[in-house]
RNA sequence: GGCCCCAUCGUCUAGCCCGGUCUAGGACACUGGUCUUUCAAGCCGGCGACACGGGUUCAAAUCCCGUUGGGGCCGCCA
């Protein structure tokens, strides 16, 4: 019954289409049961990669057999993520909801071939005895009681319309071996497969029909996924095997763990792709990173473009073992593609977070002004959102002063008088550039004999509220003089109110 | 518990397939210095790993076995 050859030595069974020259055809296929996230866009990445590298197609599935926890905002969530992420498709996506019928059909044909079997037990009594066996460290298998029937007892239940599933039975005393393109050759034997659910009672298929049934009707022909699944393909190799399909490629990419080494999951903070855009994060950051956990590129050059990647990413340079997401060096590569930017570009990308505080049409209405204090902003930022704090008062006059900062910059009792000297100097000049400002403030300190690092922070933190940032003199350069100057006076008062305050205090 | 997968600096990893070139290389993080009005960025330097035990061999990070550790799967979820 079964052609014994074949899952005795599946192992060079598969020459890859690669070497067989066909068109490559893989598919992500994300099950709308949660949003998109960075596992399931990593995978999403390495089949993309392996697509363009050889020039074929990628293609999107929906795997919505699961009614109950599926719905169409995840879906859209999900393209819209992959879309940010620059993952574009060349089929789909298909949706399994919509393909129930030829599911059923690929049921019968295994039950009409005698590979599968109904089973008329319910459910929940099984599920006890899962957990009865569970619970005293026994093994639990389904024992096939069904099988055991008479045929004519199961016609009798079926035509009573007793409601069964279809199950596959697996062969015993067998052992299964297949080539991974990551991992190797990969052995299962199968008296620990059980006899597996293709067809449920309410007819919608399991995941293990749906798969086989779509990879091969949409001629997928290597199946890049996450680890998780290595045990599941000995059960579809079957399937493939019974339906005499021709096996497609198996790649099993190390599954992206937490911190804690378990794998990644809401409880170790966003994990959802389009919660990193909202934070502030590049997709081109994100891809890249992503990339790099669990593939290391030849040559060891870690900042790839789309392009890099596509010419240098090969299955067999992906390694083994589980990493781990490190969300450090995802900032640090963050704020590696911001400083790469080019000053209008980044602007544009700051967009969307500008027109939700309200800043963008005054942007728009000055663009070469806010280039140049975006640019100076550059270097210092890891996130997108990092200009909105850090860069507040580069946007509106509104501006926040920590108190802190003034508590520890604003102390000095001479601070009035030579902030007031400096606005009045700073006024009047024609030129206002950097080297221009910088010798202004360097002769009103030197003029009081103070020490012009004093004048600079309090400034410093008049201009921007916080004791950190840009150096000063192009600071005020690209702030504009109206602006410095109007700031300068604006904080006059509160400078005094510090330093008598400070006087008193003493 | 059963089965499968995995194991190089704290983290991502190069090297492992084809043992000697490895007193194990790079990146992030951490850290010292430099620049400097602060913070970044940049530049120079430092810390830091072959899980353990057996074998094979003249020689093992590299090959084999075992142990330990980690992960995954064991659903009429995907």
């Amino acid at each position: 019954m079964y052609p014994a050859s074949c899952i005795l030595h599946p192992e060079g069974l598969v020459p890859s289409a690669v070497e067989r020259r066909m068109t490559v055809r893989v598919r992500f296929a994300p099950s709308p049961t949660g949003y998109l996230h960075v596992g399931g866009a990593r995978t999403a990445l390495f089949n993309w990669l392996f697509a363009r590298k050889h020039g074929g197609v990628f293609l999107l599935r929906i795997e919505d057999t699961d009614v109950e926890r599926s719905s169409a905002e995840m879906v859209e969530g999900i393209l819209e993520a992959l879309r940010w992420l620059g993952l574009d498709w060349d089929e789909g996506p298909y949706y399994q909801s919509q393909r129930l019928a030829l599911y059923r059909e690929v049921a019968h044909a295994l039950w009409r071939r005698g590979y599968a079997y109904p089973c008329f037990c319910d459910p929940a009594v099984l599920e006890q005895e899962r957990e009865a066996a569970r619970a005293q460290g026994r093994p639990w298998k389904y024992d096939r009681r069904c099988d055991r029937l008479d045929r004519s007892e199961q016609e009798r239940r079926v035509q009573t319309g007793q409601p069964y599933a279809l199950r596959f039975r697996v062969p015993e005393d067998v052992t299964l071996r297949f080539e991974d393109s990551v991992h190797g050759a990969v052995e299962f034997a199968l008296r620990d497969v059980e006899d597996f659910v293709l067809l449920r009672s309410d007819g919608y298929p399991t995941y293990q029909l749906a798969v086989v049934v779509d990879d091969h009707d949409m001629r997928i022909t290597h199946v890049i996924r996450g680890d998780d699944h290595i045990a599941n393909t000995p059960k579809q190799i079957l399937i493939y095997r019974a339906m005499d399909w021709p096996l497609p490629a198996f790649a099993h990419v190390p599954l992206i763990l937490g911190p804690d080494r378990s794998r990644l999951s809401k409880r170790h903070g966003a994990v959802s792709v389009l919660a990193y855009r909202d934070e502030g994060y590049l997709p081109e950051a994100l891809r890249n990173y992503l990339a790099l956990l669990g593939w290391y590129p030849p040559g060891g050059q870690e900042i790839l473009s789309l392009e890099d990647m596509v010419r240098l990413f090969d299955l067999r340079d992906v390694n083994k073992a589980n990493p781990i997401f490190d969300i450090q060096k995802l900032q640090w590569m963050n704020a590696e593609y911001i400083r790469q930017l080019p000053d209008d570009v980044l602007l544009e990308r700051l967009r969307p977070f500008l027109e939700r505080r309200g800043w963008w049409a005054d942007v728009q209405a000055h663009p070469e002004r806010y280039r140049r204090r975006v640019g100076l902003l550059k270097s210092r930022a890891r996130l997108l959102t990092d200009f909105l704090t850090m860069g507040e008062a580069f946007f509106t006059e509104d501006y926040t002063i920590d108190p802190d900062a003034a508590a520890q910059r604003w102390t000095d009792a001479r601070l009035p008088a030579l902030v007031e000297t400096l606005a009045g100097r700073l006024a009047e000049l024609t030129e206002f550039t950097a080297p221009a400002i910088e010798a202004t403030v360097r002769a009103v300190a030197e003029q009081a004999s103070v020490k012009s690092a004093v004048l600079i922070h309090a400034v410093r933190v008049a201009l921007t509220g916080r004791t950190v940032g840009p150096g000063l003199f192009e600071l005020m350069e690209v702030l504009g003089q109206d602006t410095v100057v109007r700031r300068l006076r604006r904080v006059l008062p509160r400078l005094g109110e510090m330093a008598v305050s400070r006087q008193v205090g003493r």
